[in-house]
DNA sequence: ATGGCTGTATTATGGCACTGATGCACCTCG
DNA sequence: CGAGGTGCATCAGTGCCATAATACAGCCAT
């Protein structure tokens, strides 16, 4: 009834560029270590490997990974932390205040529904 | 950097959506009301007149709206809290969810920015 | 050196959502 | 009846997304 903003809806590559940033604040990935190669995800995740790449491509562009050309891509050290504070900041900039402001008009308090853990 | 969820990447339609369905639920469209027509409306927003029934449609297949032919359309009585309901369920099922573990994983509490009026 | 693994560039294609222009059917009011 | 206001259907254009099939360039262990 409400086609708003599930995550469904996003193209994959954006799906999966999520996921892997998850991964990497996580400690899934560990600095250092070296990213699932473009092949192997894509067939993991039913994907073609080029949009595959096409999410690996944003965090080269933020230096947040290493490419080894032949050999594979690696998470560069403190790319968590770092990946951590930007994500952190645009979401308060970009989402938050929309967020606060429609949960108002609906009725509901953000403070309540935190310990819903 | 981050091309994640910014209403600015929303089709202009279903930003047309919020903001109508928020204009109900505050009273600005009150109850047994006409909403503005599609051509003004589009004038007014600098949209196309089917871009704003596209989102018009949306309220009338909820029976939210009642439609009169060469007339206009007239916000149906009780519009306000149904809608109301329907989006927090709606929010509660399929947004809370996501944004809470994320808000999470970023290390930020919504008991704390919910005082950031 | 060779086979097998990496990432990457190229080109083409199909699908789908969004937007837009035009015209038609309907109603109300003078 | 006719003018001007409604909503709505149809058709077309555009761009993004995803996929596919190759092919190439680099590295490494055997």
């Amino acid at each position: 009834m409400n086609p708003n903003r599930p995550s469904s809806n996003r193209p994959v590559y954006l799906k999966l560029r999520d996921q892997i940033a998850a991964a990497i604040i996580d400690g899934a990935y560990p600095e250092g270590a070296m990213l699932p190669s473009v092949r192997a995800l894509a067939a993991e995740q039913g994907a073609n490997p080029l949009t595959v790449a096409k999410a690996y491509q944003q965090f080269q562009n933020d230096g947040l990974v290493e490419v080894q050309r032949g050999v594979g891509m690696y998470v560069v050290r403190g790319a968590a932390e770092r990946l951590r504070a930007t994500e952190r900041e645009t979401f308060l900039r970009e989402e938050w205040p929309e967020i606060r402001s429609r949960m108002q008009r609906l009725g509901l308090d953000p403070a309540n529904l935190a310990v819903v853990l």
